[in-house]
DNA sequence: CGGCAAGGTTACCAAAAGTATACTAGTTGC
DNA sequence: GCAACTAGTATACTTTTGGTAACCTTGCCG
């Protein structure tokens, strides 16, 4: 991330360093960049959340985008998966070790916009 | 984002203060969420940098791309765009204040990326 | 038995996002 | 005149998202 651009003795000009696909801030933007992904983790920041109570949580997103991005943060080790033996049986996700680390950022960017960005 | 969910005396469940569309996660995301457009703002963050050195610096992205975002950071006052009154003209962007203040969340996730996320 | 809750999956669709390539118009140096 | 620079636009296309709605299985309650 330390690209700069240096003209030659003919006046050419190359990119020294350039940052081709996955700086860093890219990769994580990837991880937690999607729709609703930082909203699903931050809400199982303090306890395991059921399945349904997340979808009911998380107002505007349908199953279909809990499951999906349950799924995603699951694969990126941020989150686990738990079955609970009760009648009915109930799953339960929560936050491992790794998804607090990401916690740290999501909640620089909650400060952020909510000092910077318009009301709105 | 204290939502949660409660279960009334006929075991029906409701979301308390769900969270509809704009979360303050959400909001930030729509900002700085987008491809290349960490990159773009944190390319400028020590120096004001020309159209052309920014397509240089940050190789996979397309010019269009970096228009685009440019003109989003800009709608958002993060960047300033500025004529140079060089021949040939030329145009430099600089980081603002307002645009300072998101380093700090950008500088987190990269610092999180680079921790947490397999080097890959 | 009917209906409901749990935890999803599936099919389908629309819109957004991103890529690639070419092109403008003016300037300068060889 | 040719090439390369300046800062973008225009066009066309592909890919990725996101969203709706319906459906599924198992088990419980009345």
């Amino acid at each position: 991330m330390k690209a700069r651009v240096e003209t030659d003795e003919l006046g050419r000009k190359t990119a020294i360093e350039a940052c081709a696909e996955p700086c860093a801030i890219e990769r994580g933007m990837r991880v937690l960049g999607g729709k609703w992904t930082g909203s699903v983790l931050w809400h199982l920041k303090d306890e395991p959340v059921r399945f349904n109570d997340l979808t009911r949580m998380i107002g505007g997103a349908s199953k279909k985008m809990i499951s999906e991005r349950l799924k995603h943060l699951e694969s990126h080790g941020l989150i686990e998966r738990e079955v609970l033996e009760t009648r009915p049986l109930g799953v339960a996700y929560r936050i491992t070790p790794r998804g607090e680390t990401a916690l740290r950022c999501l909640d620089e960017l909650r400060q952020w916009s909510e000092s910077v960005l318009p009301q709105h």
